[in-house]
RNA sequence: GGAGGAUUAGUCUAAUUGGUAAGGCAGCGGUCUUGAAAACCGCCGGCUGCAAAGCCUUGGGGGUUCGAGUCCCUCAUCCUCCGCCA
């Protein structure tokens, strides 16, 4: 959410923002509400003055046994106009909060301006693309037995995948490296979070309004199955001031992610490249505001390492306006390339949401003793999503008759490969 | 699911049984000191504002009242007990 002080003061640049990046928010009657908002604040405020001297006069009068009945039958009447104020008010501000939430972040000026995936940046890659091979993922994992989709079918339903053998045994390798890796050498603190959460925390990360259509809602008892545990950890904080020292405050926490995937019908669809339901491990910092983009550039390169270790060809990309998500500011994508498909896989997405989530959140730290609180900048990156690592391990590590697992994935598999079944 | 109790600022703890949140600790700044401790002075919930000042704040939301930390309703969380279940 953005400031609606800031809103006030650069109304232009907010809706040419708007138009950066592909949204459709209507902020035309903003300002309006805005101005009829701080006239109402500054005539209740006056009648709240009023009231509270009289009612300390009557507090006097009663205490020495006089009679003040006139002074209590004006104070009525203005306690009723008080009341009306803040009915109005609340309206207003209702209205102002329905426009406001829908405003996207506003980018960084670093961020080209584009519409498309086309007009993207490539800022490095490391490691070089192995040769083209005739055989895709599903089919690789079916003949070697790791994963099987028409029993996870059977199941649930389209989306979703049954992890079987050494297949189990790997998906957990991968979720127990990402884990020990980010705590280790990475430094982040773990944790490990509900996987439901209330309104207030979908909220608090963007997911709601904007994205609702894609979340799974439990309709019984109000929660929502998290799409990521951004949402947990993001939110973890909410309400609180943290102390300065304290950051840059570094969690990493495994979740299952669930997504409905609503509109992206036909994209991605084969196997594990889009499901409703994977397994990842997020990282999550709170920064002071001066640090943020030294830190994302820092996540970037933490789950760099990642990649690296499992020495899979990768690229970074920097998103152009049009590809930036709603409430990020700026955003890094990790891609894998993938020898079936001959193209690249996001893998994390790494973003900067500078004050956005905190000002929804009410996440504030005090940059010295004896300052006003002001809004942390939270930032997130996947410190890996497994589903595509995955593919690209099944692909990657393929060597016709066996797959070879990823050296550092063994002292956690205790195998070393995989033979066909 | 049922019964009872609790929730006051970072933390602890008061507030005439309805009269407008008092203090302790921790923390920060200062005086003093070679340095530190102690002692003393000041700051120490939030919002608007350059400031003066004003407004808001007793877990959240409503209600009664001229006036609510205090009375009523409701929700949340925690504790104790009962029931049910992994």
């Amino acid at each position: 959410m953005l400031d609606l002080k800031f809103i006030r003061e650069n109304i232009d640049l907010v809706r040419q923002n708007i138009v950066n990046k592909n949204e459709k928010a209507n902020v035309d009657n903003i300002l309006v509400l805005d101005e009829k908002r701080r006239v109402n604040i500054q005539t209740a405020q006056e009648l709240k003055n009023q009231k509270n001297i009289v009612s300390r006069e009557i507090a006097e009068l009663k205490k020495s046994r006089q009679n003040a009945d006139d002074k209590i039958l004006a104070m009525k009447e203005v306690s009723d106009k008080i009341k009306l104020l803040d009915e109005e008010l609340s309206q207003i501000e209702k209205e102002i909060l329905d426009i406001q939430i829908f405003i996207p972040n506003m980018l960084h000026n670093s961020v080209p301006i584009g519409k498309t995936s086309e007009d993207n940046l490539v800022v490095r890659s490391w490691g070089e693309p192995k040769p083209k091979i005739d055989i895709d993922h599903i089919e690789i994992a079916k003949q070697f037995g790791v994963i099987d989709f028409d029993r996870a079918a059977k199941i649930s339903g389209s989306g979703f995948a049954v992890y079987t053998g050494l297949g189990a045994k790997l998906e957990r390798a991968l979720i127990n490296f990402f884990l020990d890796f980010n705590t280790g050498i990475s430094g982040y603190k773990e944790v490990m979070t509900p996987f439901m959460v209330n309104r207030e925390s979908m909220i608090g990360t963007g997911q709601i309004p904007k994205l609702e259509e894609d979340m799974y809602k439990i309709e019984n008892d109000n929660f929502y199955l998290i799409p990521t545990a951004e949402v947990p950890i993001t939110n973890l904080h909410s309400n609180e001031i943290l102390r300065p020292d304290d950051l840059p405050v570094k969690y990493c926490g495994y979740s299952p992610c669930f997504r409905r995937e609503a509109g992206s019908y036909g994209k991605d669809t084969k196997g594990l490249l889009r499901v409703h339901q994977f397994n990842k491990v997020e990282m999550v910092k709170y920064s002071t505001q001066e640090n943020s983009y030294e830190e994302l550039e820092g996540l970037v390169c933490d789950v760099e390492k990642l990649l690296q270790a499992l020495k899979l060809h990768y690229r970074v990309i920097l998103l152009c306006s049009g590809d930036t998500s709603f409430s990020s500011a700026k955003t890094y994508d990790l891609e894998v390339w993938s020898p079936a498909e001959q193209k690249w896989l996001e893998v994390s997405s790494c973003s900067n949401f500078e004050a956005f989530q905190a000002r929804r959140a009410n996440i504030r730290y005090r940059p010295t003793h004896d300052s006003k609180p002001e809004f942390v900048h939270t930032l997130n990156g996947s410190g890996l999503a497994t589903p595509r690592i995955m593919v690209a391990i099944l692909e990657n590590y393929y060597k016709g008759d066996k797959i070879e697992i990823p050296e550092v994935l063994q002292k956690y598999t205790n195998f070393d490969f995989i033979n066909k079944i």
